[in-house]
DNA sequence: CCGTATCCTACCTGATACTG
DNA sequence: CAGTATCAGGTAGGATACGG
């Protein structure tokens, strides 16, 4: 039996890497960071620091190196001093946007709702 | 300047309404309890145990009081003995999770992909 | 059957300092 | 500018035992 019909029944079970992805995705910052790279324009460290507002460096660190190991987010460092580096989704990384930022709008959209 | 064009100004800023939304639907638990209760039919504390696989006592208790208080879950208790008590999406909870499965299928769809 | 209470650990956070 | 390193403190989450 699966977790619910809309899904294959191995999908989300115990030790399924569907599980690690989700916790990747739905971690503190992720959401955060991702969406900040929804529009397509690639931001740099010290953008995306601002836009994901309240991430510590070292949280931020994690999270796009979390990000770009799973192929979601493209690092690209061009060799100039002082040192300039770019963050942007990869083909991957935009499907994966494209789901999430409805949810997101939602949120924004409901959220008084929810706190009454 | 929002986090990106996709939402309101002040949306998913530190301190705003938006944020707690959103670490409450993406904690850990959440997204695996709803995704089970997106078929609509009402589900019992020991079926959820076993939809959310892995999912201890505290951490159900946890999570279904705070969907339940941000009035995404409803909570039916029916008088008898044993207890029998069932959970299901509010209104406001189907809005969320016809969001929310999306993003999950794409993940189940993608997962092989992202891990290697 | 449906939870609560307790304890314990792991991670997140925040601050600070430092490097190419 | 774009990070890494380290350490102290708090909080989310896990394991287990017990109660209505």
């Amino acid at each position: 039996m699966s977790i619910a019909s809309a899904f294959p029944d191995q999908a989300f079970t115990q030790g399924c890497p569907t599980r690690v992805v989700l916790d990747h995705v739905m971690s503190k910052w992720s959401p955060l960071v991702l969406a900040a790279l929804s529009d397509g324009e690639p931001l740099r460290w010290s953008e995306l620091r601002r836009r994901a507002e309240g991430v510590s460096e070292k949280m931020l660190a994690q999270t796009l190196r979390m990000l770009e190991q799973d192929g979601l987010v493209l690092r690209h460092a061009r060799p100039v001093v002082p040192p300039h580096v770019e963050y942007s989704l990869t083909p991957l990384g935009q499907g994966l946007v494209e789901r999430l930022v409805p949810l997101m709008t939602w949120i924004a959209e409901h959220a008084d709702q929810i706190l009454e």
